[in-house]
RNA sequence: CGGGGCGUAGCUCAGCUUGGUAGAGCGCUUCGUUUGGGACGAAGAAGUCGCAGGUUCAAAUCCUGUCGCCCCGACCA
């Protein structure tokens, strides 16, 4: 390594991201604390630091379910194996990664009992005890719950064994209104997605082959990583009936019929975090939006011969900050300034509030942009004491604000509308980005595409040019889809 | 699950080819001096060499098995 990438790169033992993004990825993790490994093959120990993160996904997430009308609750980690081989399609998707609980105590048990994998069983068995007439619906819940699938290959966050999750779990009397349910979550997932986690999506239909094995109909967001690959951050199913079928759940509808009801189900879990610190980070380390930073703020004083007054200073004003809302917090770590702001940079904290004998003079303190580089335009800011609830909102804002349209023109300038089957294939084998084409919508198109290319389709809207053809086939086009090789 | 790589101190790794006293840097502890971009000095602590067998007078080193991790594929959120 040369002087001057060693003199580059801040941050011991990351290596540069565009380098190799998987050690840099796995390093970050690892470095900033989120997470460890465990002595459980495949599970990770989420860390404060990485739960901070996951807590505030919470927050946020939740408060757009309440407001949406949904309310929380819990069902059973086990599900008994003759309910979940009711549905065939959805047995038939999970089986080769359930988990299975065959003794109990001393005992051998005379049914196996499943980990869940997903919920849409254990759900819809109680949702048909529950609903009788047309009056019980629509029933909303959405429940935070650890799952389990017995994945072969694991990565921090990205694919792990147990996973946090969060699956919403509808029923509701018609067609129309499940759709209308399974859409709505896809735009609150949307919105989710670039207003808190900093990160533009594209949202729409999945094909036929990539759809959740029982659903009607499969909608998804899909965000672009920095290695050119896609990754899925959030999916909302349309069951139709077939849950309701499979597990009968029926109603009294107002001319006393019985009916099957419509379930939906929609789910995003700590898989976003994994698409956040790819997304964001940098050679410095991570960088966390600050809607989901656990730390908004922190705090370096600078203490110069033996004099602590910036200490205290600081824990005066953090004081105040935390009364006004905000999550800050004062290194009085005996460390050099220099180590901390290493330190911080690299665990992504948003913002640096660093507080010396000059500060202290001028009555103000120096305030840094974890989003700018060193030395750029407005990295730092001057800070009078008084003024600071009001401007760490505002500079908090404005970090977000760049950071997601840094995303966004990376997204833009790595989407590529290609109308040239040659051009398709070679971008997509060459992990381009998102490609979008007319495309026909046949599962055969889609496996031929994927055996020359490994890209599939990520997520289908409407025909943006009626009559044209499939740029992959040349047969009628039906749709347009974006391609990309996928996590 | 296929192909490749790796398990030695908290971390990064050397030592293994050719068996013979357990190593380095960083980190950690204590004391002192320091503190506006990863400070300096002195003293110190720390490893059943992933695990289990085998070969040998003797194994970190050779052999067999096993577990785990990483990367690339296939599969999945």
């Amino acid at each position: 390594m040369s002087d001057a990438l060693q003199q580059e790169q801040l941050v011991k033992e990351i290596p540069p991201k565009a380098a190799d993004l998987s050690a840099w990825y796995t390093a970050v993790c690892l470095k900033a604390e989120l997470v460890s490994y465990s002595p459980v093959r495949g599970c990770v120990v989420l860390r404060p630091a990485g739960f901070g993160m996951w807590e505030n996904l919470q927050k946020h997430l939740d408060e757009r379910f309440k407001a949406t009308g949904h309310e929380n609750a819990y069902f059973p980690l086990l599900i008994p194996e003759s309910l979940l081989t009711k549905e065939a399609e959805h047995v038939e998707g999970f089986a080769p990664e359930v988990a299975w609980v065959t003794e109990g105590g001393q005992e051998k048990l005379e049914e196996r009992l499943a980990i869940r994998p997903t919920s849409e069983v254990i759900i819809g068995v109680m949702y048909a005890k529950w609903i009788q007439s047309h009056r019980d619906l629509p029933i909303l819940i959405n429940q935070w719950a650890n799952v389990l699938r017995w994945e072969k290959a694991t990565r921090p966050f990205l694919r792990t064994m147990e996973f946090l999750w969060q699956e919403g779990h509808t029923a509701h009397a018609t067609a129309a209104e499940a759709r209308e349910e399974t859409e709505r979550m896809l735009d609150v997932y949307q919105d989710f997605a670039e207003n808190v986690a900093a990160i533009p999506v594209y949202a729409g239909a999945k094909s036929a082959s990539e759809r959740f094995p029982g659903a009607v109909e499969t909608f998804s967001i899909e965000a672009l990583m920095p290695d050119g690959k896609a990754l899925q951050s959030a999916t909302s199913h349309d069951l139709g009936q077939n849950f309701s079928k499979a597990y009968d759940i029926t109603f009294a509808d107002a001319n006393q019929q019985i009916q099957h009801v419509y379930t939906t189900s929609w789910g995003m879990s700590w898989r976003m975090l994994g698409a956040v610190i790819m997304t964001h980070g940098d050679d410095r380390g991570l960088r966390i939006p600050p809607k989901l930073a656990p730390i908004e703020a922190v705090f370096v004083p600078i203490v110069r011969g033996g004099d602590t007054s910036t200490v205290e200073k600081a824990h005066e004003l953090a004081k105040g900050l935390r009364g006004a809302g905000y999550r800050v917090r004062v290194d009085d770590r005996d460390y050099t300034p220099g180590w901390k702001y290493s330190e911080w940079e690299m665990r992504g904290v948003p913002l640096r509030i660093e507080i010396g004998p000059r500060d202290l003079e001028s009555g103000s303190v120096t305030v840094v942009r974890r989003d700018k580089s060193k030395g750029e335009d407005g990295a730092k800011t001057s800070v009078p004491f008084g003024e600071l609830p009001a401007k760490l909102r505002e500079l908090l804002d404005a970090v977000h604000d760049s950071m997601y349209a840094q995303a966004k023109a990376f997204l833009e300038s790595h989407t590529f509308v290609v109308s040239d089957r040659d051009e398709f294939f070679t971008k997509c084998r060459e992990r381009a980005g998102m490609i979008d084409i007319a495309w026909c919508g046949r599962p055969e198109c889609e496996a031929e595409v994927k055996t020359a290319t490994s890209a599939t389709t990520r997520n289908t809207r409407a025909l943006q040019t009626p009559g044209a053809k499939c740029v992959a086939c040349g047969e009628p086009a039906t749709v347009n889809a974006y391609f990309a090789q996928s996590y």
